[in-house]
DNA sequence: CATGAATGAGTCTTCATTCAT
DNA sequence: AATGAATGAAGACTCATTCAT
């Protein structure tokens, strides 16, 4: 009605981001989301969430794509600032083994890559390969690594982080697979 | 009266296989499982599942340990018939993978390794593990490869295997993953 | 839109209404109540009832404030209309009695008096309680009665009402007992 | 097969005493008896109780029975032993009350009387009515009470025990409900 | 746009009851 | 007679989805 930009847009966009919020907490923790059981903890109705997001597949596939924009906007950063054997390493055990942990539904994100049966998110998925891909090409030109290795290959030799869990010594056990997977990438 | 052993009871036992085998067929692409469900499928009354499985641990728990006894069967044959490395590559490649491949349910299997919340299949996991270990034992005889290996995290490695599909060349896909692993846990 | 208290108001308000009508009805025979037959006979969805009343409990509790209600809101008319004595009997008479022969339920009411599992209609006995109370105060105070009597007492012994059934000759049975109990109320 | 009287026979009897006494407890706290549950309890098959007791009614009746027998029996000797106003009140404290605190199930066999809904016991109730009527005639010859007083009032009165808790301070109330019905039934 | 009441399909689970052995 | 496996109806409860306001 005046010079604002509707503030009903606002309203709007704030909803959007509340709902993906607590999409993505309910999805780290049990891969089972409710649409009702979001709006109640979103606090709006059933419909705005319909509105927002139309099927399941959307909300999810928004929620993977907010997670994991995180985990590849790091990457540059790391390469900046450490090593590319270090940037390697750093970004799995600070980044990626944490997520990891806390979001088990990511690992469907991946599932997704292959199992046809859940198309969802494909573009997740990719994401995180091109991360990968950075971070072995750096790797690649510093000469640390062989220069036929499949970014892909590496990820699914790191899918085992998912089995990882809080209360144990995972930080150990994530140095474990991170060696395991990198003397595999080393030149033979 | 003389030979047969009752046929009730070959029926309960026939039962007994229906829902697991049907049960299995379910865990294998959803993780998810209805006893309704189940029960429509395996053509058999609800009742009839709650009888032979009280509750959905029961059942989970019979039908990994009915998956993974295969899995861990073969392995003194393939150490028999092969050389460690290749009973280690046989193993992956044409049990480990094509079982995780349809298999998706066992992934959970593996979870538990980490998730504490459901204690259900430690001995499924511990069964599959042990297969790692035995073939890893093998090599590290046949001077192929380190020591001090920690099986766990070599069945971590594989555990991306998970997240092949058939559509896909998920051979290739297996092999690339093998080999980087294999790599990785050869001598420095 | 001007005078109209949106329909979808009063719709769900008769929704209330018909699902609290039907329960009662229920209850009046059988103590048991199921959600899914309230919602039959009351022609809505079950989560419907679910959403009117989120548990059993307020079920219960509800149906039994409005039952109890009425018994409890006569008695000042009553008070005013007749004699202390009359008040006392007409009230047994023409309103617990009935409310007893048809509501079996209420007997669940008094019960809980007693049994501390199932806290809920606290309150309708209370309010019963209250009733009986306020007749007996009236004829102590018309010397009619004792002046030591507990209303609890009082109503206790009349929970044999409910041991009544319409077939039979109730109404003399009602009084019957209404006389056994006046009697005992009286100055020894 | 030999002299003895069917060992087979003092099995069934075993079996249906077993049954009673395991249905007996069931249906003392919580009026809900299921079949398989007795069984399982008693330690037979489902099928033995249906044949010992083909319908629920059945086994619910036979339940009723053996708890009053008991109410029943002791009647004589408590008027042999006590003046008859004594016998009366003991009898209610020490065995009514006592009952009806515990079997909450019992408060159905009274029911029968007037709820055609559940004809069930109505031996059991008459045989109440036949164990009060004793006691009031006792009373009526010793000149304590009135002479017209109809039995079954007497134990309508009374019904109010059930509403009592252990839990409360039961055998106060107990003596409170017994003197006003006391006090009723004397000659005015 | 947002809301949230209503719906009903579907899952879980318990039991009464039958019946082959 | 006794057994207990099988069946399926029925009730509890959850949730995705629609739609009137």
């Amino acid at each position: 009605m005046t010079g604002s930009v509707s503030p009903r847009r606002a309203d709007t966009r704030r909803n959007h981001e509340r709902i993906l919020a607590v999409a993505a907490e309910s999805l780290s923790c049990s891969a089972e989301l409710s649409f009702n059981a979001i709006a109640r903890k979103a606090e709006v109705g059933v419909g705005t969430v319909y509105r927002h997001f139309p099927t399941p597949e959307s909300l999810i596939l928004a929620v993977y794509e907010r997670e994991v924009r995180h985990l590849v906007d790091v990457v540059p950063r790391l390469l900046a600032e450490h090593s590319p054997e270090d940037a390697f390493r750093t970004w799995i055990s600070e980044y990626l083994a944490h997520y990891m942990m806390t979001k088990r539904g990511l690992a469907d994100a991946l599932t997704v890559a292959t199992k046809s049966c859940e198309k969802l998110p494909a573009n997740a998925y990719e994401a995180l390969a091109g991360a990968v891909s950075t971070l072995v090409a750096a790797n690649v030109a510093a000469g640390n690594v062989r220069d036929d290795l499949n970014p892909q290959t590496v990820l699914r030799g790191l899918a085992g982080l998912f089995y990882l869990n809080p209360a144990d010594s995972w930080r150990e056990h994530t140095a474990d697979l991170t060696d395991l997977i990198w003397n595999g990438m080393r030149k033979a």
